[in-house]
DNA sequence: TAGCACATGTAACTCGTTACATGATTTG
DNA sequence: CAAATCATGTAACGAGTTACATGTGCTA
């Protein structure tokens, strides 16, 4: 099983949806940690069904196409929560900006200055973001009583986890732009 | 143009090396943000060499085959510095990890918190690794002087994201233990 | 003498992306 | 009336992994 089918199931465990919906998901909100396109998904939601893991209902929708709206199955929710405690290979990090700065003593430092910005804007608009999305949680919930097997939590976390990662990001960034001698960095 | 291609270029702007000691460096000290295994270094090796960013020299070894010594061109060396500050476009983040977590409240309490330690070791094993490399570097280098058209910047930079990225990983596990109502976590 | 390091390559397979293909409904 | 959204699928391609293939020299 691929780990593609384990954020489906993960998704349907919250609630049924159609393979669109999914796809739409994949983008935001696990998008920020995994990501799929369409063409991915619907193989994917017939393997799945093959093993038994999700159902399928067709809706005889008003397109010229049935909507299938998908769940998961009694089966599927026990393999996602084996799956979710099973700890995790350590995969090979892959990140191409820390690859450029590898090599960027080759490069002419005027243009260094500016990708290292360029991307230091990226890391401060994703916090902005996530800090809304907090906000709008924190409006309604009471966060430091999250209860761990509501699904609320899992979002939490990983929200958590986004907005660590970006201040991590943005601060190595800062110390970037301070090594390289910018003047903007830190006043 | 793949980014193994720049991977590849960048080791081989420091020095020269063969296939084999580059697929080696692919696991350390880059494959700390980016790796390739050796079936996949020596046909882009063979591609890099028809687009004329490397060439190579025949060294007839002790063994079988023949030894090639690789090294970059003045064109590979013009071709990594501009790819180097060109903005990355932004990749789609993929992290296994996270995944659990989002489905982590359809799992055991038990097995969750089982999950993290182990998670949070490997995070604490990283940085101890690279916390010692810093010491290396720092026992017979000023990193405060350091010029940024020097190879051992990108080293040095590289390696500061690396201390940076387990300490956020490190902290937000211990948010995590927390949350989940660790007696272990934070005294 | 068994295993590892050195050294280079090919083949089969999986995962993921982009493009191809279709077509109704809603919004500007 | 043009474009986006909803909705589902296939095909071609690229990137990466694992396994296959070969063979010497050194060390435990």
């Amino acid at each position: 099983m691929s780990t593609l089918a384990y954020a489906l199931l993960g998704l349907l465990a919250r609630e049924p949806a159609t393979g669109y919906q999914l796809a739409q998901r994949l983008r935001a909100p696990i998008g920020y940690f995994w990501t799929a396109s369409h063409s991915q998904v619907y193989p994917e939601l017939a393997r799945l069904e093959a093993l038994g893991l999700v159902r399928h209902r067709v809706i005889a929708g008003p397109g010229p196409r049935d909507t299938k709206s998908y769940r998961i199955t009694a089966t599927g929710r026990r393999e996602l929560a084996a799956w979710a405690v099973r700890p995790v290979e350590p995969a090979p990090e892959r990140d191409e900006f820390l690859l450029k700065v590898y090599s960027l003593w080759t490069a002419d430092p005027a243009g260094a200055l500016t990708m290292i910005e360029s991307r230091r804007e990226t890391h401060r608009t994703a916090l902005a973001r996530y800090e809304e999305i907090e906000e709008s949680i924190r409006a309604h919930t009471d966060v430091a009583a999250l209860d761990p097997c509501d699904p609320a939590f899992g979002n939490y976390a990983t929200l958590r986890a986004g907005l660590s990662y970006e201040r991590h990001a943005l601060g190595w960034c800062d110390w970037l732009l301070e090594a390289l001698g910018a003047p903007t960095a830190r006043g």
